[in-house]
DNA sequence: TAAGCAGGCTAACAGCCGTTAGGAAGCACG
DNA sequence: CGTGCTTCCTAACGGCTGTTAGCCTGCTTA
């Protein structure tokens, strides 16, 4: 029983460094060069860990779906709980996901365009089913009686919109802790939804 | 008394082109032999318009910084109308932004990161200053009694944020009208600031 | 008719791009 | 010792980058 180790150390590392640039400069305007430079390395010595560029974007955005999956799957287990509740711990997962590595979700949330078909296409996919996933989330509380809003598609569109937007601003070191930064959100969120708030 | 067209339509074509492919492709990612041939024209020519790449993405973000503005300005003009008001005015005002030109605010949202100094740093104080007219328009909200909020700067984020994920869903062809949109969003975004809502 | 200018062309510039080939250290393990 | 693996190097590839210089055409206006 111990923490697993990574199986490549060094390829973990160029991961969460071109996840940085990506996020700072914009995957198109970071260079394999710069990446190198940033791990002390020449550009060439990169290939021995990764196939290309955009395979280290890929492993990004598709590792950061997983996460929210994961932490949408494990907020709404308790399907018998009431709406509000697993809408609040969906939100809560989320910017839970979110600030554990907000520079990999800056890169989830903006970089993704930049893969080629068909991971392209894929991730979009993928992207809508986690979507399609609030959206029923709050149709149920509808139906329940808990929420109330005239538009699901619509109330589902701006929660996620909110949240998506923490990346931009939040900081690791700042005064607000995640949880708290979680609360306010579900909180501010939910009481725009909630039945008689 | 006619209205004005443009000192130099061609040069305003290539910003419209331009902004459609800094939109689709990232403003790094997009090639002035791309623009041009989009235009129908060889590289070169574009220089008898514009003097650089960057000069473009330029007087789009700072164009429409100050429609964003000149939108809050009218909104609040009536400086002693009930404050739930101005602010529904201002959502509307920035809908009415957001959607007349979709692609333009989608580069004003994510491509002002590649212009270089110092108009990075000028535009930054610029969307600073107008989130600020946000938040302290909101504070006032809060002192009248009008609205509720446990975290002025944190609403104003939450109800940009809603705002501003507009460009990326929005499809003129839709079966909204802006003017609907920016109805239901204003009323969504209240009703869960306002007082005994 | 002459002058000027807007708008376009071709060709080329220096430099950066992602990626590959081939080789050489250092280390672990049989 | 020898094999194999990880890690890094140098050098180079073809191709694309933003931009410039110089030239030509055709319209507009005096």
């Amino acid at each position: 029983m111990s923490t697993t180790a990574p199986l490549r150390p060094r390829k973990a590392q160029i991961d969460r460094t071109a996840t940085a640039l990506f996020r700072a400069r914009g995957f198109a305007a970071t260079s394999m060069r710069e990446l190198a430079t940033a791990l002390g390395l020449e550009a060439g010595s990169l290939y021995s860990h990764i196939k290309s560029k955009e395979e280290i974007l890929h492993r990004v955005c598709f590792g950061l779906a997983e996460s929210f999956f994961a932490g949408f799957a494990a907020a709404t287990l308790d399907a018998t709980a009431p709406v509000a509740t697993q809408l609040r711990q969906a939100i809560e997962a989320h910017v839970r996901v979110l600030t554990s590595d907000s520079a990999a979700s800056a890169v989830f949330l903006h970089e993704w365009r930049h893969l080629s078909e068909p991971a392209r296409g894929e991730f979009l996919a993928l992207r809508d089913r986690y979507e399609a996933a609030f959206r029923e989330l709050i149709a149920k509380g509808v139906a329940a009686g808990e929420l109330h809003t005239p538009d699901t598609a619509f109330a589902a569109l701006t929660l996620l919109a909110s949240l998506n937007w923490l990346p931009a601003w939040y900081r690791p070191e700042g005064k607000l802790a995640p949880d708290e930064i979680a609360h306010r959100l579900a909180e501010q969120l939910l009481s725009g939804l909630r039945h008689d708030g």
